[in-house]
DNA sequence: TAAACTGTAACATAATTAATTACAATTAAA
DNA sequence: TTTAATTGTAATTAATTATGTTACAGTTTA
């Protein structure tokens, strides 16, 4: 799990709460505390899925792409991973030793494994119920 | 899920198939590909929370510490982390905005859900079952 | 007593991640 | 119609973390 993950949810429980009202990736960076320019690199990520909408120009911001209900922490953790979530086995052991040979492929199940328990937990958790643990 | 994980476990399945013949690190670092300090690194690790077994000296080694049957997955991921396994949230939002107040304790929450759905999973797979996927 | 090991610290290198700067493009409002 | 606020994105730098290496003291057995 790595830094990105707790940004992107932030934003979105950011948006979650604003609703209609646009916010910029100013405001947002400043309540995160990180440079506007990172918060809008993550913003970009979000909305090439479909997770967040903006609108360019003066006066111009960010909004839900769709409503809190229908997005998941799943969505977001396979957001900021472009592979499996738990990542892949990358050493290169001994294919002479008959562990060295089948540790990969077996460590890669595993991880496969582990990452669909992740996602079904993660998927039962929408960003509206994340951001209803807010005052 | 980081590097040390694969070969914790490598290390593990490698003295889970020799049984009672103590393995060295050499012998190890080779099935693995790693530098042998890496190896005994790793080792001095487990070696401390009773997984494995060192004797010193001329015709040392290592073997399991207690029964592959009775070391998790989870044990080897507990033992590659000090800190809970998905991290904990470390950004510093700013503290005047209502949802950056009150994230990193939500995050914390949230990973420490997370934490115990993964640890259950990997609790559930002895290293016996890891290892006997090998032929 | 020499050889084969472990144990560990200190250091070096590589890889990854985060942060910053800069500026073109866009849009609304003055 | 011009100015100001904003997004979009690339390029660069800085910081952090992870990995790898070297070195050698300590231990034990043959």
């Amino acid at each position: 799990m790595n830094g990105r993950f707790p940004i992107a949810v932030h934003i979105l429980t950011l948006l979650s709460k604003a609703g209609d009202e646009l916010l910029s990736s100013d405001y947002m960076a400043g309540s995160i505390n990180i440079n506007p320019a990172l918060a809008r690199k993550e913003i970009s990520n979000l909305r090439n899925l479909g997770l967040i909408t903006s609108k360019e120009g003066k006066s111009g911001g960010y909004s839900l792409g769709k409503s809190a209900k229908q997005i998941t922490l799943a969505d977001v953790y396979l957001a900021i991973k472009n592979q499996p979530v738990l990542g892949v086995a990358k050493n290169t052991p001994n294919p002479d030793c008959p562990v060295g040979k089948q540790i990969n492929k077996n460590i890669d199940q595993l991880y496969a494994d582990l990452d669909k328990t992740l996602l079904k937990k993660l998927g039962s958790i929408s960003i509206e119920d994340f951001s209803n643990q807010f005052d």
